[in-house]
DNA sequence: CTGATGTGTCAGTCATAACAGAAGTATCAG
DNA sequence: CTGATACTTCTGTTATGACTGACACATCAG
C-alpha cells in the first residue's frame, strides 16, 4: 500500500477544482473529451508527477478512463511519463510551457484533421474540373477555398519552424503594425 | 407549387457532394454540428440563394432541422437572408469571403467560450491568492496561464480591428520575418 | 374572411461517445 | 516459482445532443 487513499476521493482546493472543471468543459466544447482536459489541468497545476491512481482519486473517475486518457495525452505530447526511483508505478507530469502546449495541440489537430481535409479538397477540385455537371460558381468557390487553405497552411508551417522567442517577437511586431496601420496607413477600411 | 420537387431528394454533382460531406464531418470534429456545416457548404457552392425547402431536399434532412440550422448560421453571420422579388419564401446565401468566414467563426467562439473562460480564470486566480490550501506551484501555473491567455486575447483583439488587406500584408510580412530569422537571426533555437 | 403557403417550435426517438467495472496481461519482489 | 502489484483492454450502461415528424403560428392571395 503506497498511500492511504484506496478508493476514496481526495479533496482539492476550491480554486484548483474550479479551474479543472472549467478547463474540462472548455475542452469539451472544443472536441477534446472532458476527462482528458481535466487530467491535463490537474497535472498542470500539480506540484510534482502523479500516478494514475492518484489522478483517478482526485478527479473521481475510473482508473481505466485515466489509463486511456493518459495514453492520449502522451501521444499528443502534452504530458510525459516520469520514472521515479524506487517506485514501479508510472508517474506523469504536464508540459508547463503554454506556447508548447498550443503548438502541440495545433500540430495534432492539423495532422489528424486539417491535412486529410486538405487532401480531400484537392481531390474535389480535381474531380470538379473533369465534371461537366459542376457549374462555374461551384468551381470558383472550390478553387477559392483551396487557395485559402493553402495560404493558411503554408503560413502555419512557417510559423512552426520558429522558436518560441520569435513568436513573442512576431506578436509584438504585429501589435506595432496594427498601431501603424490603424490610422489609415494605406489600406481601405473595407 | 413553386417547383417540381416536393419531398424527393435532389441529386448533387459528385464532387460537390463529396465536399459537403467532408466539410460537415470537419465541422463535426470541431464542435459544430454536421447539419450546420453541411448547409453552409451547400450555400457556399451554390450558384444563387436557396430556399429552406431546396436545402432540405438537396441534403436529405428534415425542414425543421434546416430551419434551426439556418437560424444559427444567420446568428453567426455566415449566411444572409435574401428577399427575392415575387417570392414569399426566404432565400439564403453564404458569405463567400473566406477571411470574413473565419473571422466571424473566431469572433463567435471567442465571445461564447473564450471570454467566459477568461473571466472564470480570473476568479480562480483571485480565489487562489486568498486560499492558503493552494500551493505555490499551482499559484504560479494559474498566473502563467492567465498571462498567456491575456496576451493571446489582446493580440487577437488587435487583429480584429484590421481590415482584410492588412491581414494579407501581415501574413506575408510574417513570412519575411520567418525567412529572416530562420538562419539564426539572434534567437536561441530553443 | 378564408384557404393556402411558408416558417418556427416542440416532444419523442435515435445514434454516438464517454464512462465504469470486470477481466486479462505483464512485471517485479521474495 | 509464486503471489502481488500496476497497467491495459474489453464490454455493457448511460448520458448527451442531433434529428425527425407533427403541430402551431404568421402571412398573404383571392
Amino acid at each position: 500500500m503506497t498511500d492511504t487513499s484506496e478508493s476514496t476521493i481526495e479533496p482539492l482546493p476550491a480554486p484548483v477544482e474550479k479551474f479543472i472543471l472549467h478547463w474540462g468543459d472548455m475542452g469539451n466544447h472544443w472536441g477534446v473529451n472532458r476527462s482528458i482536459a481535466q487530467i491535463h489541468a490537474l497535472l498542470y497545476l500539480s506540484d510534482g508527477p502523479l500516478t494514475a491512481e492518484r489522478i483517478a482519486a482526485r478527479l473521481g473517475i475510473a482508473r481505466s478512463g485515466v489509463s486511456n486518457s493518459l495514453r492520449e495525452l502522451v501521444n499528443w505530447k502534452l504530458i510525459r511519463r516520469v520514472p521515479m526511483r524506487g517506485d514501479r508505478r508510472d508517474h506523469f507530469e504536464a508540459e508547463t510551457d503554454l506556447w508548447e502546449v498550443v503548438k502541440r495541440i495545433a500540430e495534432g489537430r492539423k495532422a489528424r484533421e486539417v491535412d486529410p481535409a486538405r487532401a480531400a479538397l484537392k481531390e474535389c477540385v480535381a474531380a470538379a474540373e473533369a465534371d461537366p455537371d459542376v457549374d462555374g460558381t461551384a468551381m470558383t468557390r472550390l478553387a477559392d477555398m483551396m487557395a485559402f487553405i493553402e495560404t493558411m497552411n503554408s503560413w502555419y508551417e512557417q510559423m512552426l519552424t520558429l522558436p518560441k522567442t520569435s513568436w513573442v517577437a512576431l506578436i509584438s511586431l504585429g501589435s506595432q503594425v496594427v498601431r501603424a496601420l490603424r490610422p489609415g496607413g494605406g489600406s481601405r477600411p473595407q
